[in-house]
DNA sequence: TATCCGACTTAGCAATTCCTAA
DNA sequence: TTAGGAATTGCTAAGTCGGATA
């Protein structure tokens, strides 16, 4: 796979020599100028705003006072479809009921130029007019919530269910049942229950709870002793949990729908909190029911059993004033705190690493959406110190104290190749790194500037790729690979991710390494949108999107497994688009039928069978296209028969389906006679060359299509699209709105890669 | 200064829902 | 109308990073 273009080595030495920082040459244009002067102009307001922008803001200014004689706000220029509002979380709950406290309604006096979308008329207070407040320690005032939902509790297996031991049915206590059960209910999971380390941390916690609860019995009451995890057989399970599972899916839809009522009206207190008195989201207000652990990669604790979760093990963040949920029958909370520095509503520890687990708001909630907001500030922020940044490590690339040298290299690694931090991992975790843990054995240096990098990232996702290096920076590395160190020695020994966002943060407030992702991400895509033009269609639009978004995915290293069925599906594609073109060749044949003076007009090679079709492959094409239409009437036989058995009528009998089947009879007649004359004779009513010839364009543009999508599909078999599509609070309106913003303005403020909402494409 | 803890974001896979082509 | 695949949502693991503690 290869990357987009990023700034080489010499393109950053050029932007250093030059007065124009490499970030400030993004604007381009004098509107572009402009506009990025009204957005600078806001942030000098702010109290932090960087000098970079406060220069391009006077620059800006300049130019606006030269040339424009048009001082409109810039959202109401950029309006891309009338009376469609750029609307973030229109939530009914929050129509209407909130009421922004005294304190974001002073601020948003102060912002009346700005124009405002329907809720602000209606005045409704919303984050985004306010972003910067709550920036202080406390995240709310009052909060009130209905906690927690637990998972339900274990249901034994009928008894006639249940695991075998080297081929004997066991019984279990109902603790045991349940473990048993995680891993049968898994084993379509395949690349989870054939991991040997999944098999053994499963099988030493199985055989605990076993010894926990007086082990195994046969069906006479005789112990038997469960000692190998190959002796196990968990197929009873699995099977009858899969019937559970057919048997939901078939119900029937009046079945389902009450069901999912019923679970709505269950979940309904949970759904939504007061939070400052304002309706929000909760993201994940359901416990994590108790399984086996899927740690991924190598991670050496996958498989062990997650315990169920106690309300004793549950604290509680809540208001003081607030009614706090009540806890089950019989149980209590660990503790119940009124912390309004955190922006959980509940937490707990899990047993497998110890780890937190925390119920917080959704993505589409204000608080969520502000971080976001933030987030994107930041990195803009980036955008205007980008150059001095740039031309400060490049300095340091020939630091002479090792560790100044090793930062700065590490800072051109994570700038150019948007790497993330690499914190320090414990032996308890899969073995994978980032930036600042590389290992010798992740790189391989090539002169005369070429390194090859192949290293197990986040969620194990393998990172293996060349690049040409700054020859600085191709140094720099021999350096710190020099013996005596060796295989498993850090890179970058005298540089912790602690040391290096210290660095980070001391050239920019609040700038850490994980930033320059962001930023990264965020300017291709702009890039990218950019270059639309604004006479291209919606679906070219759609298109352009799209690909921009796959970009971002590769920069990204944002990738997912292949799936099992991929091969076969691209397959099955290349036969369609095959059968689509010998259909296209039949036509051509049938207009020879009607016409044959055209064979001289159109030339020979028009009328030829396709290159990558033979006679062989016909007939069988041809075989498979009438067992096609021979199955498709059975089914068709069988679905009226029974509808008529349904309606109490009388079925229809046997010889109304040889009849019917007489159809795909005569077709592979009709295919064995054009293969004999070689000729096809012309189908349709009143057929003509003309009729012929537009029947003929559409199935080739449907060829044509479908060929389009296959490329599509196997370009993207390996990159991950979700993360980067996570477009907060984008419809598809806003994408189309935001691309005419983009257009026209400096940076987009959208690319989010934090949690999705949805692009409703 | 190193390590641990806690809170938060980022991310891939699985389940569910929606959409489209036949 | 429906099957199959794409898109979206749900779930939770795996990161980042700041602050407390040793």
């Amino acid at each position: 796979m290869k990357r987009p273009p990023r700034p080489s080595a010499t393109q950053l030495g050029e932007d250093s020599d030059s007065d124009t920082p490499l970030g400030a040459k993004l604007v381009q244009t004098k509107k572009e100028i402009e506009q990025a002067a009204v957005k600078t102009q806001k942030a000098i307001k702010k109290k932090d705003a960087p000098k970079q922008e406060k220069k391009t803001a006077a620059k800006a200014k300049q130019v606006k006072k030269e040339e424009s004689s048009d001082d409109e706000p810039l959202a109401k220029k950029a309006a891309p479809t009338k009376g469609k509002t750029f609307k973030v979380d229109p939530s009914p709950v929050a129509k209407g009921k909130a009421k922004a406290p005294a304190k974001s309604k002073a601020v948003k006096k102060e912002e009346t130029e700005e124009p405002e979308d329907d809720e602000d008329a209606e005045g409704e207070a919303n984050w985004w007019d306010n972003p910067m407040k709550n920036d202080g320690e406390n995240k709310w005032e009052t909060l009130q919530h209905s906690g927690v939902i637990f998972p339900p509790p274990y249901e034994s297996l009928p008894k006639n269910v249940k695991m075998k031991y080297d081929g004997t049915p066991v019984t279990l206590h109902p603790d045991a049942e349940e473990v048993a059960g995680f891993f049968g209910g898994m084993l379509n999971s395949t690349h989870n229950v054939e991991n040997p380390v999944f098999q053994k941390n499963f099988f030493g916690d199985f055989k605990e709870i076993l010894k926990k609860t007086g082990g195994a019995t046969d069906r006479d009451g005789n112990k038997i002793q469960i000692k190998e995890f190959a002796k196990c057989d968990f197929k009873p399970i699995f099977e009858y949990y899969d019937a559970q599972r057919e048997a939901k899916k078939a119900l029937p839809k009046e079945e389902k729908k009450r069901l999912k009522t019923e679970k709505d009206e269950l979940e309904a207190p949970f759904i939504f909190c007061l939070w400052d008195g304002k309706k929000q989201k909760v993201g994940n207000f359901r416990v994590e029911p108790p399984g086996l652990f899927r740690g991924r990669g190598e991670h050496p604790k996958t498989g062990k059993v997650k315990t169920r979760v106690q309300p004793e093990q549950i604290t509680i963040n809540i208001g003081k004033e607030a009614t706090v949920p009540v806890p089950p029958e019989g149980h209590k909370w660990k503790e119940v705190k009124h912390d309004r520095t955190g922006t959980w509503l509940a937490m707990w520890q899990e047993n497998i690493n110890g780890n937190f687990k925390y119920v917080m708001l959704a993505a589409n909630s204000d608080i969520k959406g502000k971080s976001d907001f933030e987030k994107f500030e930041k990195a803009r922020r980036l955008k205007g110190r980008i150059a001095d940044i740039r031309e400060a490590y490049r300095a340091d690339l020939k630091a002479e104290m090792m560790a100044d040298r090793q930062r700065a290299t590490a800072m051109y690694l994570i700038d150019t190749l948007a790497l993330r931090a690499g914190n320090e991992k414990g032996d308890d975790e899969a073995d994978t790194v980032g930036c600042c843990s590389l290992k010798f054995e992740n790189i391989t240096l090539r002169e005369p500037a070429t390194v090859i990098f192949d290293f197990l990232g986040k969620d194990s996702i393998r990172f293996h790729e060349e690049y040409q290096v700054d020859k600085q920076v191709f140094k720099n590395l021999k350096i710190f690979k020099k013996p005596p160190k060796k295989e498993g020695d850090e890179i970058f020994d005298r540089l912790t991710t602690t040391q290096l966002n210290k660095h980070l943060s001391s050239q920019m407030p609040g700038l850490t390494a994980k930033v320059f992702r962001t930023y990264n991400a965020s300017w291709t895509f702009a890039q990218l949108l950019k270059k639309i033009k604004k006479s291209e269609s919606v679906p070219e639009m759609i298109k352009a999107y799209n690909e921009a978004n796959r970009q971002v995915a590769i920069i990204c290293n944002h990738k997912r497994t292949v799936g099992a069925s991929h091969a076969a599906s691209m397959e099955k594609m290349d036969e369609k688009i095959k059968g689509l073109k010998y259909q296209g060749w039949r036509i051509k044949q049938m207009m020879l039928s009607i016409d044959s003076k055209i064979k001289k007009k159109k030339g020979a090679d028009y009328f030829a069978l396709p290159e990558d079709m033979d006679q062989e492959w016909v007939v069988q094409h041809q075989a498979a296209l009438v067992e096609e239409q021979r199955t498709k009437i059975t089914k068709k036989f069988e679905k009226d028969n029974e509808k008529l058995k349904a309606e109490g009528q009388k079925e229809m009998k046997q010889k109304e389906l040889t009849e019917r089947l007489e159809a795909a009879k005569e077709l592979e007649q009709k295919f064995k006679k054009e293969n004999k004359s070689k000729k096809v004779e012309a189908e349709g009513k009143g057929p003509t060359v003309e009729k012929l010839e537009a029947n003929l364009e559409k199935i080739e543009q449907r060829a044509a299509n479908m060929a389009v999508q296959a490329e599509d599909k196997e370009s993207n078999k390996e990159v991950a699209l979700g993360t980067s599509k996570i477009v907060s609070f984008l419809s598809l309106d806003v994408v189309m709105h935001l691309l005419t913003l983009i257009r026209t303005t400096s940076i987009h403020d959208s690319l989010s890669s934090s949690r999705r909402n949805s692009t409703s494409q």
